[in-house]
DNA sequence: GTCTATATCTCGATAGAC
DNA sequence: GTCTATCGAGATATAGAC
């Protein structure tokens, strides 16, 4: 049962336009003008697929783009020989996209959640449940490497950490340096706990 | 030569309501009539010290507060028995700061720094500043415990890049524990740093 | 589902009296 | 230095034809 095609794309553009939006401006930066400049929708639409407004719009892009995010850096991650490396090839690859980009933000989450967390509860749970999934997904992927559940999860919260903080010192400086130094202590601390 | 105390306390009023302003909302959510009310002034008063107007405004705002916080880490840390111990304690006060005040941000340099830093080059550069100005801060305090210059940059970075990134974490998830984790990798990684 | 037009509100900034 | 009044622009959201 596939959905109305137009609808779909529609749906998929606003969603697309409004996460790269937020990439450069934030949420209160971000106006639905520019949203809909930038998809090339129209206001009745965004309306139609999000009737709640800006806001259900911002929590559907926190969730779709938070999903793409863990999804990736897990792919990228399981892709290395073990997790040290593998953690460290995605602080890599980010740098990578940063300089390419001239410091867009590589994702917009950490930005918004910090933006919105004293003032818009419902999305500020929406993010909490993003970054939630992320540190579990990571432990994961550090418990199938051998690493015990407590010191796995540990670990994959301060890799969560590092890379928002990196992400703030990185496209604050405009110099990946700090960025890439914080990675490699992370993978450190991982490789340091893997068994063998 | 004292400068008119009426003057005086009014800037410094728009100063600080601005602060705690920025600290919920961050820079794009925080209106210029929200700072009026706060700060019990007028438009005209803000207009009078601030002719740049907002942006004038958040600089000023960016350079003190950022000055006061830098200062202030300093002295917790410098006031411990070694830095590795300080940069703990400085985490375990950041943290009974957030729970005491319902996870207002502590600080709000690294939101507006993530917030503009793509569409407003002057800011960018006053938080850069500011950040880089931190890491220099706490760098010297290692090197004046002992550790080498290259090795003190890295960790005074790493230290700044894991409180920002704590920071997203704790403020989004509303819980310290992550926070605090983090800072007590953070100390470790000093404490193996330091000579002897 | 998509479009245009518009309502209502508030934004940052300015003017000019005091 | 501080005040009130107000400007023009642009915000989110809605209405109703198609």
């Amino acid at each position: 049962m596939a959905p109305t095609t137009s609808s779909a794309a529609t749906r998929d553009r606003i969603l697309t336009a409004t996460t790269e939006l937020f990439r450069r401006q934030g949420y209160n930066g971000t106006t639905l003008s520019q949203i809909v400049e930038a998809s090339a929708a129209t206001t009745g639409s965004i309306y139609h697929f999000f009737p709640g407004g800006k806001d259900e719009l911002t929590a559907e892009v926190l969730r779709v783009s938070g999903a793409g995010y863990g999804e990736l850096v897990e792919i990228v991650i399981r892709s290395a020989l073990d997790p040290a490396t593998g953690m460290h090839n995605a602080f890599e690859a980010a740098g990578q996209l940063m300089i390419e980009t001239d410091f867009i933000d590589p994702c917009p989450i950490g930005t918004i959640a910090r933006e919105v967390a004293s003032t818009n509860e419902p999305l500020r749970l929406v993010a909490a449940d993003v970054m939630q999934g992320w540190v579990e997904r990571l432990a994961a992927v550090l418990v199938d490497a051998g690493i015990d559940a407590a010191q796995s999860e540990r670990l994959a919260s301060m890799s969560v950490t590092t890379i928002e903080g990196g992400f703030v010192m990185a496209r604050t400086l405009k110099d990946i340096g700090p960025f890439l130094s914080a990675g490699e202590v992370v993978r450190q601390l991982i490789a340091d706990a893997l068994p063998e």
